[in-house]
DNA sequence: AAAAGTCCGTTGCTTTTGCAACGGACTTTT
DNA sequence: AAAAGTCCGTTGCAAAAGCAACGGACTTTT
C-alpha cells in the first residue's frame, strides 16, 4: 500500500517521507482489504471501528430515509476518505458502503487521536492535526452539497453542481455518476434530469456525452 | 459566562466541574461579546479566527450562492456552536453570521488543539477530544439536512423535516424558523410551503400555528 | 390611535417536475 | 450470433411547485 500513488492525494499522507508514511500506517493501525464490485464494505447500524481510504477503485456511501429510499451520501475515489466521523465517535453508522468497482481499501483507526500514547512526537501531533483537518474539510464539502440541494429548481441545481466541478477542474470534466446516481445526488428524477440537460444543450449552455461535460457559456 | 446555564447544553462544557470549566475557558482563550438584533457577527470572506458558542439569543449562518441567493446554513440556539470547521482550518469563511435576536456569544480559539502546550494534561486531552467530537457531530447534523433536501417533493421534504423534530422532541414542538426561513431551509418557496402545510392539515396529518407544530398521524 | 411593518395564508397562472413507459445504443453473457 | 442486461434520451400526462400579488392578523413605531 505504500506504493500506491493515490495515497499522495490523500491529505492524511501527502508530502510525508517514506519513513514517516510507514509510521503513519502504524499510527492509524492500518489494514488493507480488497472488495469485488458490488460488495458491501459496511452494513447499516453496525459501529464503524475504522474509517476507510480508497486506494483503488471507488465506493459509494448510502443512507436510507424514513420511507426506505436510498440516498447517495458520497462517491469516493482513490485518495478519498469515508466514515471518519462515525469512526471517531464510535457510534452505529446508519449508512451502507458499497464498492462501485473492484476496490482496495485502507482501513484506519482514529484510536490514537483520542488516546495519544506519550510521548507524543511532532509527527504524532501532525497526523492528529491532519485527521481533524479532514473532519473539518468534510463539513465544507457537505456545505457544497447543501448549496446544490438548496436551490429550488432543477436547472439551478444543475448549474450549481456543474459550476462547482468547473471551478475545480476547468470547463471540461468527467463526473463519477451515471444519470440515475446524478439525479439522486441532485435530489431529482432521472428523466427530468435528462430532459433538463437536453434543454441546456439545445440552448448552447453546454455539451455532454454520458458523464463527460463541457461548459460553453 | 460561567453562570450561563446554557453552557451545560454544549457538549464542550457539559458535566465539567466549576474549576475545570474555568480552565476550559482559558484553554479556548475565550472572549464574550454581545450583539444587537440584526448585527453581523462575521462577514463573507474574512478568516474566522475563533468559533462561537451562543450563550443567549440566537444566530443564523448564511452563504451566498453563485447567483447571489441567500442560503441558510444553520440556525444556532443557546448552547450551539458555529464556525468550528473554518476556525480550525484557519481559512476564509464564505459565510456570514447574523444575530436573529440580541445575542451573547462566547468566542473561542481552537489554537491549543492544533498546537498543544506540554505537558498535556488529561483535561487538555479531554477538551481536545470534545472539540473533535463536535466537528464529527457536525457532519452527522449535516447528513440530516441532506436527507431532507435530497427528497424530491416538498411533501416528502416536509415529512422528513418534521419527523426529525418529532424523533427528537416528541409530537409537539416549536421550530426556530419563520415561514420564509423554513422554506429556504427546505429549498423551496414560501407560498408553496404554506400551501402544502394547509393541505397536510386538511388531511389530518398535523396541526400547526405559526412555528408550532403537532404531529397527529 | 394612526401608521408602518411583519408574517403568513390564499389564489391564479404558468412552468417545472415526477412518473411511467418505450425504444435505441451499447455491453456482457451464454 | 442471439439473448439479456444496462444506460440513457424522449415523450405524454398529471401533479407539483415557482412566482407574483393581495389581504388579513398582529406587532411595533411614531
Amino acid at each position: 500500500m505504500l506504493t500506491h500513488p493515490q495515497i499522495e492525494h490523500c491529505p492524511l499522507f501527502r508530502d510525508l517521507s517514506t519513513e514517516d508514511r510507514a509510521y503513519a500506517l502504524t499510527y492509524f493501525d492500518s489494514k488493507t482489504r480488497t472488495y469485488e464490485k458490488g460488495d458491501f464494505l459496511h452494513q447499516v447500524s453496525f459501529p464503524l471501528q475504522r474509517f476507510g481510504l480508497v486506494l483503488s477503485g471507488s465506493v459509494q456511501v448510502y443512507m436510507d430515509d424514513i420511507d426506505g429510499h436510498h440516498i447517495i451520501m458520497a462517491h469516493v475515489e482513490p485518495g478519498g476518505l469515508f466514515g471518519e466521523s462515525y469512526a471517531f465517535l464510535g457510534i452505529d453508522a446508519p449508512i451502507y458502503i458499497c464498492a462501485v468497482s473492484e476496490a482496495e481499501i485502507l482501513w484506519m483507526s482514529p484510536h490514537r487521536i483520542k488516546a495519544p500514547v506519550s510521548p507524543v512526537s511532532q509527527l504524532d501531533q501532525e497526523l492528529s492535526n491532519r485527521f481533524v483537518a479532514c473532519l473539518a474539510s468534510r463539513t465544507l464539502q457537505m456545505n457544497q452539497r447543501i448549496q446544490i440541494l438548496s436551490r429550488n429548481t432543477l436547472r439551478t441545481k444543475l448549474i450549481t453542481f456543474l459550476s462547482q466541478y468547473a471551478t475545480e477542474k476547468g470547463d471540461s470534466f468527467t463526473i463519477p455518476f451515471d444519470r440515475a446516481s446524478m439525479a439522486a445526488y441532485l435530489g431529482s428524477d432521472r428523466s427530468a434530469l435528462s430532459r433538463e440537460l437536453s434543454r441546456m444543450q439545445a440552448e448552447g449552455i453546454l455539451t455532454y456525452h454520458r458523464n463527460h461535460f463541457r461548459i460553453l457559456k
